[in-house]
DNA sequence: GTCAAACTACGATGGTTCTCGTACAATGAA
DNA sequence: TTCATTGTACGAGAACCATCGTAGTTTGAC
């Protein structure tokens, strides 16, 4: 109970001029992320975190959405009991123009290569 | 004293279909491997270990070069007393096509944007 | 107020990584 | 053979990371 102020369920993210590449790679070095960034953008919208199914726990799960936060990769913010997420494609694009496509491109093929 | 056997310093690297996707993204996500990886494609063709300037030692810059070769971003030979680096762009454009450029765009846009 | 759903915080654990220093190996030149 | 150059192997330490389980918070519905 928060007297009079705003909504206490603020995240912490990056603003633009903070992201860096290194990081943004990090993020997406690890399967389970880089999952969860391929469904978002298949998707284009805003995904709770339980719309995923993934093979970690639930508090995996939150550390995941963290690093993908952290790192500016994604934008998250609360909606009643839901955590919504998206792409920060706006701020990726114009820092980094192509890189989202390309690598989510190259996840793609690479998806198809191994056999989904 | 080898005797009569091909030369013993051969490096191993993974073959084309061996390289995954995550494994390029984490080789590229530490600034020191990052800016190996740029030098090497701004001058094109093979440079040995000693021609890059780096913070940190020689056993640490072994190690880097290491990584970038087991997760397919090098390619390693020596040459005398020197090991000569490469960039395996064939192989890369072939699994991922754009990645590597657009992600060599990304870094130096970066670099411009943080000065330096 | 009670309850279930969605997510978090915390601590722990086991693994990986970055870093170093020292000692060593391979090569080519003098 | 001796030597300098180039890079490696090994061990170690500190930091980081992915994972989990348990206990807790926030919210909205009943």
């Amino acid at each position: 109970m928060t007297s009079a102020a705003a909504p206490s369920r603020e995240l912490p993210h990056p603003v633009r001029a903070e992201i860096r590449l290194e990081d943004v790679l990090h993020a997406l070095s690890d399967p389970v992320r880089l999952r969860i960034v391929c469904e978002l953008a298949s998707d284009g919208g805003e995904l709770a975190c339980s719309h995923f199914d993934l093979p970690v726990t639930k508090s995996t799960t939150t550390h995941h959405f963290r690093v993908l936060r952290e790192s500016g990769v994604v934008r998250q913010v609360y909606r009643g009991t839901a955590k919504l997420s998206a792409l920060r494609r706006e701020a990726l694009d114009d820092l980094f123009p192509g890189l989202l496509d390309t690598l989510l491109d190259a996840a793609d093929r690479q998806a198809l290569r191994l056999g989904d």
